[in-house]
DNA sequence: GCAAAAATAG
DNA sequence: CTATTTTTGC
């Protein structure tokens, strides 16, 4: 089974529609799970992402902030959505892929949007902070929970607000005290991707000497000069689908589209035994 | 002296350039009066109005409320402001007309925002309310004021925001308790005409008898067919004009137009010895 | 710099 | 229903 996955902090989806669209057109992913897609869920454009070839569609919403959406063009099973802390947030939604092939194993994939955070790194001072501290706690809890089945096969992706290693940051010393990517974050990620032995699948396609970014704040104008970017969007893999994520993009020229989102798109093509 | 005299309440100028293009375009006048532009003075689109054939601009404007504007094709000189009630809102200025013709007397165009008032037609509960009565008594102690000199030729006009007449309103008696058709607000009206025996132009051209709009309310989607409009704005001119007002016409089919106004212009053509 | 909502005014 | 400003969040 070949598949193309594609994971997408829209920031709106129902102001960026159109974007979405072209971005369909132009590479055909068969799954594409989008974050912050800011609406409820009777609010998602579903007859939309129906005409563009997905009519299976997973929504997790709520009014004004947060949500994430997977549409797909291969049968979708098993929807599920985790409140990791107990808060009502609309930040995940599960679902398990099936191609209709008898016998195979079950492929679940994860969406996931983690806290942004708020401002001030002191959790003591800034709740938004503790909040993201303790979802990537819950995130870690839940994950090793999952550890006793040593065959899962699942996927993780989304906009998980942290930009883990230095390479990560357009200036790993300018960023150790900006929220993203300070060291209580950049701890915890490492713990989470540990709990489960997850793969980080971008950085099996590029080495971590290698910048690479997935968001570019909308302050600066002149984004691709500066390129004070990030990496907060991720696609993990549980060693169950080690080798699976045969190829990797990350959509940089979307962020010159007109009126597009802070983040691109990232693309991973998978190749299931 | 021939000039074509338009007043329409906009409810925001740069938002609706495109339609007061298209009004000029279908009308040409030659001195229009504009309320509730909504933009500060340095905001006003003046560039858009001097290419419209309008090179003379007063404007009385204030941040996001209320602001007035009349542009001319005829020179416009001694450009004044009032402020009523000392508030500093942007809800009045005037102009002299000046054609260039030696040995005419003066003749000022007064162009007024007068308060709604809000929804409860009681002062005491209501200060907008108090403000609408207080901004009519001033009206009408400036206006008695200006009686000394009984050669006056002035035109007053705007959103006054009072229906006086019983046929001003679509039911008289369904809005005898609604602001803008209320006892308190009819009644000075009346006294603000008497103050100085303004003419009402309109209703010079259309008898009491029959109604008479230019306004209807957003919240009916289906205006036409309700109908359930009000005579909000105004032409007035002193008894030293009377006569020189010789045509005078509503301009309903604005209030088809896409993302129109909820009020329509009103059109008087004059003819000035 | 953007987006949504709430508040305010009409 | 429409527009602007303010607030919150990112």
């Amino acid at each position: 089974m070949r598949f193309r996955l594609a994971t997408w902090n829209i920031n709106s989806v129902r102001l960026r529609l159109d974007l979405v669209q072209r971005f369909v057109r132009a590479e055909n992913p068969d799954v594409l799970c989008l974050q912050e897609i800011k609406c409820q869920e009777d609010q998602f454009p579903r007859a939309a992402f129906e005409a563009m070839g997905f009519p299976h569609i997973a929504v997790t919403g709520q009014k004004g902030y947060h949500g994430v959406a997977t549409v797909s063009k291969i049968p979708l099973v098993k929807m599920d959505r985790l409140d990791l802390c107990g808060d009502g947030h609309a930040r995940h939604v599960s679902v398990v892929i099936d191609d209709g092939l008898i016998g195979h194993k079950p492929l679940t994939l994860h969406n996931f949007y983690i806290p942004a955070g708020g401002d001030i790194p002191d959790p003591a001072a800034n709740d938004k902070f503790q909040h993201k501290l303790d979802f990537l706690d819950a995130l870690t809890a839940w994950s090793a929970a999952h550890k006793t089945k040593a065959k899962n096969r699942m996927i993780l992706v989304g906009d998980l607000n942290v930009a883990p290693l230095p390479t990560d940051v357009w200036s790993h010393k300018q960023l150790l005290k900006v929220v993203s990517h300070t060291p209580p974050e950049t701890e915890r990620m490492a713990k989470a991707l540990a709990s489960h032995d997850w793969i980080d699948v971008m950085r099996r396609h590029v080495p971590p000497e290698q910048s690479l970014f997935t968001w570019w704040s909308y302050r600066n104008r002149d984004w691709r000069v500066a390129n004070r970017g990030r990496r907060l969007d991720h696609i993990w893999t549980t060693p169950a689908l080690e080798g699976a994520a045969v190829a990797m993009r990350v959509l940089q020229e979307t962020r010159d589209w007109e009126r597009t989102s802070d983040h691109v798109p990232v693309i991973s093509d998978f190749e299931i035994a």
